[in-house]
This record gives C-alpha cells, sequence and structure tokens, in this order.
DNA sequence: TAAGATTGATAAATCAATCTTA
DNA sequence: TAAGATTGATTTATCAATCTTA
C-alpha cells in the first residue's frame, strides 16, 4: 500500500525528472523553428491550426491564454508568409476565420515531423520502459483534452 | 526481441506523448514566472546559477546556446532587481563572475517550487508506472550531463 | 454597450557593431 | 589578433487604446 505522501514524493520525482529532461532538449527544436523560420509563437499558431478547419482570431486568443492582438501580429506574419489566411465568418462581420493555407499545412507537417523525433536518450531506453511511457502519457494527454 | 523498427515507433509515441503533454502545462508555468516578475530568460538564468558558484557571462552563452549579449541584457535586469550582481574574474579583466545574490537565491528556490509542483495528471497515476517515471527521467537527465 | 479585432506604444529577445583587455 | 563583454539596431511579444459591427 502507497501512502499519498509517498505518492506525492514519487510524482515529484517524476516530474523532476520529465521536466530537466524536456528543458534540455530546448536546443534542439530552437533549431528546428530556425530551419523552417518560425517565431515561437509561429509554432504555436501552427500547432492550432489543421488542414480541415479554421479558427476565429478570439478561439485562438482563448486558446493560447493571451489577448487579441497578440493573434493579429501572429497572423498578420503568417499571411505576409503565406502560411495562413483570414477568411469572413458567414453570419459576424466582426469576426475572421483563420486557416492554413497549403503552403501552411506543408510547414505545419514540416514543424510536426521534427518536433516529434525522438532525442537519442529515449531510443536509448529498454522497450519495457518505452511502453510504459508510450501508455502513461497517451492517457494523460487524453485526460487533459476532456478536462 | 524487439526491432529497432518497433523501438524507434514506440519512441516516437512516448516522446509525443510526453511532448504533448508538457505543452499543455505550459499555461501554468507562465502563471508562476508572472507571479515572480520573471521573464523567460530571467528563469532560464535562475535555473542556470546557484547559491554556491558564479558562472561567467560566457559560460553562461554557450550554455544557453546564445550570444554574449543576450546575457549582458538577462544580467542586467537581474542586477536592477538585485537578483544576481557582476564580479570581477582574478586574473582576467576582461571577464565577469555572475553571482546570484540572497534575494536570487530565494527567487530562485521560489520558482523552483513552483514549477517542480507536479501536474494533477500525474498524482492520478499508479504508483508502478510513477516508479518507472521516477527511474527513466532520473536516467536520461543523467546521460545527458554527462554527454 | 459589449464583442471581435486592429493599431500604436512598450518591453523583451536576437543580431550586428563596438569597446576593452589578453 | 582574438577573447570577453557591452552597446545599438531590429525583430518579437505583450499591454493599452481604438475602431467597427452586434
Amino acid at each position: 500500500m502507497t501512502s499519498g505522501r509517498d505518492k506525492h514524493a514519487l510524482a515529484a520525482r517524476a516530474w523532476r525528472g520529465l521536466f530537466d529532461f524536456f528543458v534540455s532538449t530546448r536546443a534542439q527544436r530552437d533549431k528546428a523553428l530556425e530551419r523552417l523560420d518560425l517565431t515561437p509563437n509561429d509554432a504555436r499558431a501552427l500547432a492550432s491550426l489543421n488542414a480541415h478547419e479554421g479558427k476565429t482570431m478570439r478561439t485562438l486568443a482563448e486558446q493560447w491564454g493571451t489577448d487579441a492582438s497578440n493573434v493579429t501580429w501572429v497572423v498578420d506574419r503568417l499571411e505576409k508568409r503565406g502560411l495562413a489566411k483570414r477568411q469572413p465568418v458567414e453570419g459576424d462581420r466582426r469576426a475572421k476565420w483563420v486557416v492554413l493555407t497549403p503552403r501552411g499545412v506543408k510547414t505545419k507537417s514540416d514543424l510536426e515531423r521534427a518536433l516529434h523525433q525522438p532525442p537519442p536518450e529515449l531510443l536509448a531506453l529498454e522497450a519495457e520502459d518505452l511502453v510504459t511511457l508510450a501508455r502513461v502519457f497517451e492517457k494523460v494527454a487524453g485526460d487533459r483534452h476532456g478536462a
């Protein structure tokens, strides 16, 4: 039987390690952004959009927990580079859809391929541990989306 | 027996989940920085320094994979807020040590306490899985430091 | 009057040029 | 001449004020 106290200590160790590991891989992510000539905010925008559906400026601002003006600047940049465009919202002339262009879809895909490349440290782990990690993180990601 | 191909697929799933999870917890980290009135670069600087030993500007720049001027601006900010100070390097009048002040040490500790608080999703996991996570990430963090 | 977004002003992060000492 | 760091200029990101439509 594991006490709540023990469990918290375990979770703290796990999180601390995960945190340090993720931070230690930052340079790789920065390089990927640089190669694609994307700012961190550009990357976040691409991650929030996809080929099939747009989002309004307002929705993006809410999702990022940021001000609406932030979204305007980012979309301006993407639009200048031909990665996204604004489109009118049927029935509300204040609002605007942000949609990816084909080129934006391509860039998003390139970015994801780069970012989702597992770091060598993970490849060095035992398969058994990787199974646990995959199961656990696919679960917590799901939990959070549901929340 | 697990083929290299299978293992890479497993690692990719694990990394993808870990990545999404970490990204999903960004808002909490941003709030922690805001409460302590620290920019992301301030936080990185505090993470790189400690109460017992300073580092030179040059070392910090190398460690962050960034330009030296970046370090100057960050240390300027920390110095203005009384969190760090520059000190001469014995024997090389070009170089400077950056050391935390007592207040800087305190702020670093406050920041770490906030950042290392495990997200609720982790606390909801089975103790057995947490043991695996703690072991695995403590190992990969160690590997990377050695690299 | 409020919702949705843009514009203008400030702060933060990066890049190039400069200054000082080795 | 190069190493170590700072200063100045540009780009990003954030904050406050404004504009347009509901």
